[in-house]
DNA sequence: TTCCCCATGAGACTCATTCTCAACTTGGAG
DNA sequence: CTCCAAGTTGAGAATGAGTCTCATGGGGAA
């Protein structure tokens, strides 16, 4: 659960006893303010396109801090760009990949999440995380 | 469902009008008789160690292959380098992967395999094909 | 056996991401 | 408020998995 102050990524920074920047600022607003799948490049050519100064670096620095601290979610499409998403309050959810569009399709699951943990424990693990993708294509 | 008789790969090349060559058998050989999760480079160091002349680049190309011909599993484990496994038979599976100790543990449940597919259609189409990893961790 | 093409190897290339390091900021000390 | 140690940044080099190029080599149909 990631309350969304804007205060949150000062609570951050001064956790991890890092300092407040204008870029870290910029890079997480940039991230917060829209809902999309982005990955790593068109973040910080749309950062740059504002006229914000920012290098690549920072950003990659930047998004590897939110993505620690659970304000942005990482995920891997499968393309070799990763993409990122705000995690904005306590949606977790999986994603569905249109092999016909790109389209990128959000979905949760209560069932599939309780079965997974059912079938680790079963191993004898218990679920930390998981990558959850499901590629598609539309019902004619 | 993939036979294993000897003879799998000439059927495949040949249906592909592909030839058969030396180094196609070396790479498939050397997949199909490990069951591991393997690199790419580690396929080609080992065939190499074993006097095998073949290159990265072929290494490659014939994985493109089998993996076309569902005679080889392609697994993004996330880190960058994807894993190889031969699709032996029909066992079809997804991975568990241990946090701690890197180990990966195939699993296979019919359930999760429905749900995933019921979720699909929920939003109006049908499952190709997923990715399904999890990062688990022993229960002490 | 010949000969047309496909296949191969070596290494250049791509591209996302990480690293390097000199120059710049931040923010606590004084 | 000023100083300055230590964290940050930017530009570009480096990395590394995977792909591409193209000259040379080798299947296999006839």
């Amino acid at each position: 659960m990631v309350a969304q102050t804007p205060e949150i990524l000062t609570e951050i920074l001064h956790k991890e006893g890092l300092r407040y920047t204008a870029q870290r600022e910029a890079v997480w607003d940039e991230i917060r303010q829209s809902q999309e799948h982005r990955d790593a490049e068109d973040i910080y050519l749309s950062l740059r396109t504002k006229g914000i100064r920012v290098s690549r670096a920072t950003v990659y620095r930047t998004i590897d801090i939110l993505v620690k601290n659970k304000l942005v979610r990482k995920m891997d499409v499968g393309d070799g760009r990763n993409r990122y998403e705000p995690r904005l309050d306590d949606n977790h959810h999986d994603h569905m990949i249109c092999t016909e569009t790109g389209d990128i399709i959000e979905f949760f699951d209560e069932e599939l999440e309780l079965l997974q943990e059912k079938i680790a424990r079963k191993h004898g693990y218990t679920v930390v995380r998981h990558v959850h993708q499901l590629f598609v294509k539309p019902i004619k």
